[in-house]
DNA sequence: TGTACATCAGTGAACGCGCGTTCACTGATGTAC
DNA sequence: TGTACATCAGTGAACGCGCGTTCACTGATGTAC
């Protein structure tokens, strides 16, 4: 089956993408390549086209994971309130029932740290990317100003929504969930700058 | 060779404080059964006469790391001057470049979310026995009006603290744990109540 | 007190299985003539 | 335009290996007499 070099890329894509929800999903490490290629709807012998190893693989999707969340984010209303629709998302009933379409870090983050140093820069730089993009929503003149806010949002939207997820007690997380969203809003700018 | 019932207790223990550590440095599905077992001095036979499986000792594990991190914060200073102390700690290098001695929840919980019920009960009642001890030492008369607050800082930790580790820039890593300290602090009760 | 026996924590080889990876092969398509 | 050939994305079986788990066995100790 010969083809176009723009389908290679495409099957490529496909692969990235299922494995970055099955990654989600099951973790990392519980995800086999076999799995991976099936999701994608091909076999196993193909991925070696594609990927010179897992740990290639890892990396790539922790990159493209981070490229989506940044294009969603780029893709709401900007200013204040395009970022309290943001924080109410990502604190919602939905996103913590639902870690394979939601965000890699709050589904990754501690795996990341165990996996090579190629996939904790591509973390490092799509990170970046995503508190860079919020920063700009909020103050389009001075991002940098309100870096270290954003950051701690983040932090603090991660740690929460993991904590809803690891939670037995359903009523407790939902709570826990309204209550991040006002704790994430109180550490952000209030008013738009710049 | 027979022994006392002590001797089973003992030995059941070492697995477990063995495992902890080697959980939070490779992950739980990075852990085999047979490497648990030789860091606790044994072979993985004996195994299967302390637990039923290994869902069994990971439910284990959880339960007592974070017995361990609820003492560990009851042997420091009460009132508002240990809990800065507490996070200080917390949010330290040491604590980022020493995850397999560190806080179970920062390691482990992306992990936990995926595991059995019954290690995200064993979670979920650990992680309130730590969060109504803080709570018991910022307002000893009335915990329950610093438990929200409490929560928030602790996801707020938990967050900024994997983030640290996930990050390849050692020196913004330092910045974002420096900031993680201030925005935990403020998120707390300011002075000592009850 | 001294000896024979029962107990059972721990050993270490083995089980089937899925892992990441390799490789000989297939066959639809693009290209050369 | 029609045909022969080269390409190479994808197939599927196989590799050695470590996984979680099982099991026949060992041998030091506590107990019975």
């Amino acid at each position: 089956m010969r083809y176009t070099s723009e389908h290679k890329q495409a099957t490529r894509q496909r692969i990235i993408e299922a494995a970055g929800r099955r990654f989600k999903q099951d973790g990392i490490d519980g995800s086999g390549v076999a799995t991976l290629m099936k999701d994608a709807g091909l076999t196993n012998g193909a991925f070696y086209a594609h990927f010179a190893s897992k740990d290639d693989l890892v990396a790539n999707v922790v990159a493209d994971q981070l490229r989506e969340q940044r294009a969603s984010f780029d893709s709401t209303p900007s200013g204040r309130a395009g970022v309290e629709e943001f924080v109410r998302r990502y604190l919602s009933v939905e996103h913590r029932d639902s870690p394979e379409s939601g965000c890699p870090s709050a589904a990754l983050l501690d795996e990341i740290v165990r996996c090579t140093q190629a996939t904790k820069e591509a973390f490092t730089d799509g990170a970046l990317g995503v508190i860079d993009e919020i920063s700009a929503g909020l103050a389009p003149g001075d991002p940098q100003s309100v870096r270290a806010q954003v950051i701690a949002a983040f932090a603090l939207m991660i740690g929460t929504l993991q904590l809803a997820r690891a939670l037995a007690d359903q009523q407790l997380a939902d709570q826990i969930l309204e209550q991040g969203v006002q704790n994430t809003l109180a550490l952000l700018p209030a008013e738009d700058r710049g």
